[in-house]
DNA sequence: CGATTCCCTTGACACGTTTCAATCCGGCCG
DNA sequence: CGGCCGGATTGAAACGTGTCAAGGGAATCG
């Protein structure tokens, strides 16, 4: 039986079928989808009309397996819970969608292996490019794209190498800016909280922490590593601070500080009172915490969505497209968690 | 020339590569892929070697144009920024992602166009299934996806055919429970400040809040609807509210609470004792605000991992599947912000 | 020893699109 | 009027994999 005798939209019309019915080849009907511009106003117009009527969709796997790569990109990031991580993927999302991109969405729970794993998945799908926020620096499951020709674009992790772009938020900076401010509020055992020293984030702002007490020369770090930069994770930590109280905590993260408030705050702790607390990224819900949160503002939205559109950039103009390192500055934000 | 002379990996080795250089034929190679069992362990460990030494990456756009789909599935959510949906979210991916499937993340901003652009956009990429937080009850874009055969499930939203699978949690009890709360504490003149009706979250929240005057035949209820469900419509919201205070604001998320409160607190109105707020959603951070928020709580994580099981269900036992609407019931988590 | 069975393996085709060289046609110039 | 040019269209050849009917070989059974 000859398919789709009726007008009556049929889920395996092709690019064939809406030919035959505009008295075109399958070609001009390719170019009408791709570069409508070659194609004739009028002989346009009436493929346009057929495709509408017959509610064509183009299979998008046959289009990347002919084309070597479709309309897609990957996303990696370290964990989707956290609102920092959220709003880079809501600014990738927005303009990937603006442009008519998808974009896969990958977590690597800060894993090496869940990462690399992820990479391979995102090979097989032919994606474009890959946005990520990498785990670490060997850049070992970079690798397995840059040998297939897939641009990759990092994201809060400078490019070590001029091969790639990189949008980054300056983390010793930011630790720098944060312990300079405790110090000047007169706190002098400061415990830096933070994940691996693995991950760069944790290494940068503990060193940018080391730095202003360095450049002041006055107060001491004593450091608390937890595996996760979750609330929990930082209520743990707590517990053990307890213990022996220092002036003020430096947490790499909004979550891990909003973890210590809480146990700071039921065991009657007083912040700032007796003990300071700062965190990072700045979230949304760091304002409107029991005790409103002094942060280190980066604003995550603006990174992912600059990021995507470098690896536009670098997938549309791949001959005149030069690999920039894109650097923010951080910025203070001081609410109640360190004003006495 | 020929290619790949040498050990050295290349970007372009295929299965007839791999095929060739273990000894056997294509077809078996991609038995080795897809149905291992049906090779003999020998064969198919040379195999598996070969694959490796080579670093061959299977061409996923070929496999679904082949196969009819892919290893993907569509994921689309109101709003990215809202970590109640950013829990929806890690739950799939999570699931997913030990199934060795990939999610592409779509947010829809409640828009219907967008949303029927991004269901679009699914369909072109083939892929398996779709989770999907409606915008509305019209299945105009859902219709687009059935017709091509792509199974659905719902989340946060029921089935109103029984063509499909959903995971819900119960919006009038929740809505219920709340008000109940509120009456219960002594508040008489209440606020109901939501999003628009047209979105069923608001709708039966709305409707459950109403219930729960009818039932006791006290209060009433005076009801806002914002434009978007943001902790910044909650701030505007609540300006407007400063002029004639309600004994209470019941708000359809957390994130408008959280603006509400915010505001309440700046102008010295205080929380519980002049007006009390209730949110909805639990996220994490209303534990931790200002001032603890009493909210419904809905498990997020779970529905968006239960949701991807019974899609993938659906996906691989098309025969046998029965389809579930999955009805979560909400919990009120009391806290301060509602306790005099 | 031959027949039968059961696994493994093979090889060619099809999936729907893009691409590109070839073709066609109408108009313009000499 | 003939030749030429340039834009519009064509048609067939890939792209790399999955599938399936058919082939092959070893072991088992009569």
């Amino acid at each position: 039986m000859p398919r789709s005798e009726t007008g009556s939209r049929d889920v395996t019309v092709g690019i064939k079928e809406v030919a035959h019915r505009a008295g075109v080849s399958p070609g001009t009907v390719s170019n009408v989808l791709n570069r409508p511009e070659r194609v004739a106003p009028t002989t346009r117009a009436r493929v346009q009309r057929v495709i509408e009527e017959l509610g064509f969709v183009r299979n998008g796997s046959a289009s990347s397996l002919r084309a070597g790569h479709g309309r897609i990109v990957g996303l990696m990031l370290h964990d989707l819970g956290n609102p920092f991580f959220a709003e880079i993927a809501r600014g990738v999302e927005d303009l990937m969608s603006e442009r008519d991109y998808g974009v896969i969405l990958c977590g690597s729970a800060s894993q090496a292996r869940r990462e690399e794993r992820n990479m391979r998945m995102l090979a097989e799908q032919q994606v474009r490019g890959v946005l990520v926020t990498p785990v670490s620096d060997d850049r070992g499951s970079l690798a397995l794209l840059r040998e297939r020709g897939i641009p990759t674009v990092m994201i809060d992790h400078p490019a070590t190498r001029g091969d790639q772009c990189s949008v980054t938020v300056d983390d010793v900076t930011g630790g720098r800016l944060a312990v300079n401010h405790l110090l000047e509020q007169g706190a002098r055992d400061i415990v830096f909280l933070g994940g691996p020293l693995t991950i760069r984030q944790n290494a940068d702002r503990r060193r940018g922490a080391l730095r202003a007490l360095e450049e002041t020369g006055t107060g001491s770090l004593r450091e608390v590593i937890v595996d996760e930069m979750t609330s929990r994770a930082g209520h743990e930590a707590a517990e053990r601070l307890l213990a022996e109280l220092p002036d003020a905590v430096f947490c790499a993260n909004d979550l891990l500080a909003m973890g210590v408030l809480r146990v700071f705050l039921q065991q009657g702790v007083r912040v700032p009172g007796r003990v300071m607390v700062v965190g990072y990224d700045d979230i949304e819900y760091a304002l409107a915490s029991a005790v409103p949160l002094t942060s280190v503002r980066q604003p995550p939205c603006k990174l992912g969505r600059i990021a995507a559109e470098l690896l536009l950039d670098e997938c549309d103009n791949p001959a005149d497209h030069s690999h920039q390192q894109i650097l923010f500055q951080p910025e203070l934000i001081v609410r109640e968690s360190t004003t006495r």
